[in-house]
DNA sequence: AACCAGGTGAGGC
DNA sequence: GCCTCACATGGT
């Protein structure tokens, strides 16, 4: 499959994506109910064990990415963040396994989000992620080295796919306050599920990470939430992602 | 071997 | 509402 302005390597890896492994060129992805792997060659992506439609939806494909970028560089400031990540997309993930794993993401790092899911799939769910109603044993979820986030997984499974395709249909503002209501779900955490699952770009989740590096190229806000929703729109969460990976990866150079 | 990690919830004002 | 604090566990 050909592609234009995409990056495999900086949408698998800048934090958005968890369940993957990286060997001799390919990625071995899971996702839900599907296990398979990509691969990218300049302009040019393989890949086998799922639809090609599920390819371009998964990994943000779908995007008007030339445009949204467009926009984004008339910001001087932004500029080195979009340069060091040119093709990283916004992915559209399955909502109710981004759900679990930015419960597992509260006061935990990258690497330990991947061993939590990776456990969580092993324990419950046979080769594939688990579907709300199967986690469905609290002893077992702290067997995933979850910890204090084990009660708020066990609880989330009582949500079905319904009800996220309902989440999905309400603006920005009323999504952020139901997915609220969820156990271990504060605002940060609802605004990654927005942005990452739900396709509600304008979703900015302030992490230490993000935090940091707008106090540093902004300068001080009392909220950056609406000071980055004012100045980027419906886009904000491009910038948040492209801040995020910069920040993290690219910053000292 | 302390110290930290893509925050959240509960309690107090 | 805003402030403080505890929080399980693996990685460094």
């Amino acid at each position: 499959m050909k592609v234009k302005n995409f990056s495999l390597k900086h949408t698998i890896e800048s934090g958005q994506f968890f369940r993957f492994e990286e060997k001799g060129g390919w990625y071995y992805c899971s996702e839900r109910d599907k296990n398979f792997r990509i691969l990218q060659d300049g302009s040019n992506i393989e890949f086998e064990g799922t639809s090609r439609r599920h390819v371009k939806k998964l990994f943000g494909l779908e995007s008007n990415y030339e445009q949204i970028l467009k926009i984004l560089k008339k910001d001087e400031t932004l500029r080195p963040a979009l340069e060091y990540a040119k093709g990283l997309r916004i992915m559209r993930r399955d909502p109710w396994e981004t759900l679990i794993s930015f419960q597992c993401s509260v006061m935990s790092n990258i690497k330990k989000i991947q061993l939590n899911m990776k456990l969580l799939s092993e324990q419950f769910g046979k080769g594939k992620f688990p579907n709300p109603g199967e986690i469905n044993n609290l002893e077992k979820v702290k067997k995933c080295a979850t910890g204090f986030r084990a009660k708020w997984i066990y609880e989330a499974n009582k949500l079905d796919d319904d009800y996220f395709k309902k989440i999905k249909r309400m603006k920005y503002e009323n999504a952020v306050k139901e997915l609220m209501k969820i156990q271990g779900v504060g605002r940060k955490v609802a605004d990654c599920i927005c942005l990452f699952s739900l396709g509600k770009t304008q979703a900015f989740p302030v992490d230490v990470w993000i935090a940091r590096v707008m106090e540093q190229t902004y300068g001080p806000n009392k909220n950056v939430v609406e000071f980055a929703q004012k100045r980027w729109g419906k886009n904000a969460g491009w910038a948040q992602q492209y801040l995020y990976h910069w920040s993290r990866n690219g910053y000292a150079n």
